[in-house]
RNA sequence: GCCCAGAUAGCUCAGUCGGUAGAGCAGAGGACUGAAAAUCCUCGUGUCGGUGGUUCGAUUCCGCCUCUGGGCA
């Protein structure tokens, strides 16, 4: 059976996924598609390090500046745009390339994984309603009744798993345990070359550090000082992203703007740590460590080309 | 120069009424299947500044020294 070839660049933050992959766009006739939580919020540049125009010399990106950021977008909204997005490269005759960090994302496409097909905000409405009043230890209890299973696996003061998990069994009737047991045999409906970005640890942070401080000077805080104007605040998941939380603190008075910039960074690190663990569990990818190639993305770019050619 | 207070984990500090020590942060590992840049879990041995003394035993008490704050001249 036919599959789609599918390049995929993933990695932790601040490693030049942008930069190979537009260069690998530009060698094999592709179209970059972001998987990218935050990248899809329009007015969310800088701190999202968004592809500035220049930067994309002129390939196509999809699901870059799709939403406005008081809307919500989640990984099935990303499942059905990311498709439409593979299929409608595919049909140009040119290479999709599929470039980001959120390796959740990556995986509900890759793996075509099934999700329900109405949004579940009464359910969850509910269940949170209910944990207000009754607190989330009965929650808990509650889910011990419906689905043990889950409770194995889902820690107690995981809130926002539990709720899922109440949430998914309300909408469909089916334990989320026995989703999730399923849904994780699945095979790859992509013929995928899949990559992940990373180098040292400590030079890492460095130039997560770095980066933080271009944000900065590169004008962060009258990004989101717009963002703020227009009313967009903490509860949206948008403003919940890295650098607009702590800049929205700093704007509010909460925390010093010495404080705001050490809280990001420290941030970014615990994430970037967060994503490569992610990737390290995620069979089929190849790890390309940047010291190996001494960061000359002419090179990385060059061998993945060959990757695919060969093929 | 004198007086006072410190010197303990990478950092900030707690503590041991004398039996070789523990928190927060940093850091590390992990989970994740419709908020995922979110959410959650696990992990703490270091010449207790140096040196002499008292003591069965000192990081803890005492002396001296070094360094760092603060004050007085």
């Amino acid at each position: 059976m036919y599959k789609q070839p599918l390049i995929i660049i993933a990695g932790p933050t601040a490693t030049g996924k942008t930069k190979i992959s537009v260069e690998l766009a530009k060698a094999l006739n592709g179209c970059i598609i972001s998987a990218d939580s935050m990248q899809v919020y329009r007015g969310m540049d800088i701190g999202s390090a968004k592809a500035t125009l220049t930067e994309r010399e002129g390939i196509p990106h999809y699901l870059l500046d799709i939403r406005s950021p008081e809307e919500s977008f989640s990984v099935w909204d990303f499942q059905q745009e990311a498709k439409a997005a593979v299929a409608e490269i595919a049909s140009q005759g040119k290479m999709p390339i599929l470039v980001g960090g959120t390796g959740f994302y990556i995986q509900a496409l890759l793996y075509d994984i099934q999700f329900e097909d109405n949004p579940p905000t009464e359910a969850r409405a509910k269940w949170e309603k209910i944990a207000a009043e009754q607190g989330y230890e009965y929650l808990y209890q509650k889910l011990k009744e419906i689905d043990p299973e889950a409770t194995t696996k889902i820690h107690a003061n995981n809130h926002k798993r539990v709720l899922r998990a109440l949430e998914y069994y309300e909408l469909t009737g089916e334990k989320i345990s026995v989703h999730n047991q399923r849904e994780s045999q699945k095979e790859s409906v992509y013929d995928e070359f899949f990559y992940v970005l990373n180098m040292d640890r400590k030079l890492l942070y460095q130039r997560i550090e770095q980066r933080v401080d271009k944000m900065m000077a590169d004008g962060l805080i009258e990004e989101v000082k717009a963002l703020y104007d227009k009313g967009y605040h903490k509860e949206m998941t948008s403003m919940q992203g890295l650098g607009y939380k702590e800049i929205l603190n700093y704007l509010s008075g909460e925390w010093s703007l010495e404080k705001a910039v050490y809280e990001l960074k420290k941030g970014t690190r615990h994430f970037a740590k967060r994503q490569i663990t992610w990737f390290k569990r995620e069979k089929n990818v190849e790890w390309i460590n940047l010291e190996n190639y001494g960061f000359d993305y002419h090179k990385i770019c060059d061998k993945i080309r060959r990757d695919v050619e060969k093929h």
